[in-house]
DNA sequence: GTTAGCACTCTCCTTAGTTGAGTGCTAATA
DNA sequence: TATTAGCACTCAACTAAGGAGAGTGCTAAC
């Protein structure tokens, strides 16, 4: 859709003043603040246009205009300037990373901080999904007779562990033989790769020769099927009661309530689309609760793949340039630290 | 401080009633539903003096009565009958506490579920202080060149992991040995008695053998140093939304964002009268944000010794008898799985 | 000591009127 | 033909006034 030069002026102002203002915005103002040229009745009839197409809504008959989703989509896809980070906001951004991380997680915590503080919206993240991770080591280890340690690390500094429970014949020499032929197998592999065919192979394989083969087996197996679940993190989630769209306590406490649940999180922010930032606006969204929100999602990576995604939520009328281009300045700052872990 | 037995008799029935209705409450309706057997205007005499007493309070003159914090405390200590626990609610708490917990982790999240389930109150926990546990393992292994994964156990499945940079020269072997001799020197020794001292004598005495002594060891001090800041959990944070005393928003702001703060959390729960249950109510709370609510307290223990604090809050006009009980009945079985674990 | 009766107070709700922002339409203008 | 000034109209938001209702304190009678 083409809209032709005025239009697409008197629909950024009406956007650009509704996101500063969270006002209907009217006609006289528009022609005044944003000096068009051309008189309230001018903008009036462009306005009456843009309704017509769906881009601005009318709270009621004699209310200023507010922009539809539809409005905010063409804006940002046809009218949107992709903001250029101010430098000082870059330097705070590298700064922040400079501390030096020691687990992947504080790095992530980290990163959603900096990401609310800087634009006071909710910032999320899910967490490496643990296929796409290799595996650096994996150990077992007696903790008393009966209980052993089972621990994997992962490349990306992620470590799992778990206690198990053993038969208590079983010897330090048994769990380090049991280590060793692990780490053997699995060394380098990604986690997805591991797929139940190679772990049955294993386990057939080498079952016979100590039942702790079989627990081991058992806990990389469960591993496999928690992959499913990402790891959820969020920060900045009462930034939303300072939004004037919020003030309605049922609002809120539907979107708090939804962003407890780490599964609609994680379905929130996964992207069909690959690659680049993403917007998904208003009613774009799946869950009803956000219907007045808008996401912004952007991937980060390791190695040259695809890591895990971090997001911003925040109301329709949201600071999209600003927020895009902190987004995707801090995804870039958030990949290289990664790989320095 | 004594009342006569009417006197306890209508304070009771304000505080049940305002407990259930959040209104003020008339002479009337005392009078009427909790039959005392006079007349409202006896019921007046009596609210009368109980306000010049303190224990309640008229929101504006031609209202009714509500419990003031003192009314509250002396309805706790001297008036409230300490609700025996309905077997139903008993079966409820045991069976879920059946399934079978890996970590103390999750262990205390399911304790925080079922508590702000039950009660519809937030739940909070400070977790074990670190210092209480005493060690069962520690390990460190070569991840790849350069860096090692130290790792340590504790009582009551506490596992704490960090990965250390050392010389690339250091052996598997190398690893060993430390391991092996740090171990012996503090395996069975409760976190909080390794202390400063003990820690430079084994440093000043094995420091010359390997470069990797004084970064296990610099790892360990850095454990103590953190055993300062208790973990923190908390559940049902939002059930607060659906109480009627906090549909201003600003109030559940300053709430919420409280309890976003693990420092003042920790603080919060931290008792000085030590064991059982208690309870702080309203100003008796250090913290302005939740002059008005009610925090219930109880710790629970591992070998017989204090390991955590559990918490409920919620408004003043808290079902204190029933919290408590609840409270009461699921530290004992958080006690019990513990020990299991 | 208890109670009925009554005047009084204060919040809450409803109604009505006023204000102000903003619109859409029409007719005049460039 | 596009733009603009003018004007009547609409509607939310605010204010003021007038009950209605709940509850009190006081007094006098029981």
């Amino acid at each position: 859709m083409e809209l032709d030069a005025r239009k697409r002026k008197v629909l950024e102002a009406i956007i650009i003043d509704y996101i500063a203002t969270a006002e209907p915005v009217g006609s006289r103002t528009i022609a005044r603040k944003y000096n068009l040229g051309v008189s309230p009745a001018t903008v009036r009839n462009e306005m009456a246009d843009l309704e017509e197409l769906g881009f601005i809504e009318q709270p009621h008959t004699s209310a200023g205009r507010v922009p539809s989703d539809a409005g905010y989509r063409y804006y940002v896809d046809c009218i949107m300037e992709r903001n250029v980070l101010a430098k000082e906001a870059k330097v705070l951004i590298e700064q922040s990373y400079q501390t030096k991380m020691k687990q992947i997680e504080e790095l992530i915590q980290l990163s959603l901080k900096i990401l609310s503080s800087m634009t006071s919206y909710t910032s999320l993240v899910v967490a490496p999904q643990f296929g796409k991770s290799t595996l650096q080591l994996i150990q077992l280890m007696q903790v008393e007779p009966g209980k052993a340690l089972i621990i994997i690390v992962t490349n990306g500094g992620r470590i799992e562990n778990r206690i198990i429970d053993i038969p208590e014949a079983v010897t330090k020499t048994d769990l380090e033989i049991v280590s060793a032929v692990l780490n053997e197998k699995f060394k380098g592999i990604a986690v997805k790769d591991w797929d139940k065919i190679i772990l049955k192979a294993v386990q057939s394989q080498l079952l016979g020769q100590h039942k702790v083969f079989s627990l081991a087996l058992e806990f990389l197996d469960s591993l496999l099927c928690d992959e499913a679940e990402d790891k959820v993190y969020l920060a900045g989630a009462l930034n939303i009661l300072n939004q004037p769209e919020f003030k309605d306590i049922s609002k809120v406490k539907n979107i708090l309530e939804l962003l407890e649940n780490e599964d609609v999180v994680s379905s929130m922010l996964k992207d069909e689309g690959e690659g680049g930032i993403q917007v998904r606006i208003g009613t774009e969204n799946k869950h009803d609760s956000i219907k007045e929100c808008s996401i912004i999602t952007a991937t980060y990576k390791l190695d040259g793949k695809t890591f895990g995604t971090i997001g911003l939520l925040g109301p329709t009328r949201m600071q999209y340039a600003q927020a895009m281009s902190i987004l995707e300045f801090l995804t870039e700052n958030l990949s290289i630290s990664l790989k320095r872990l």
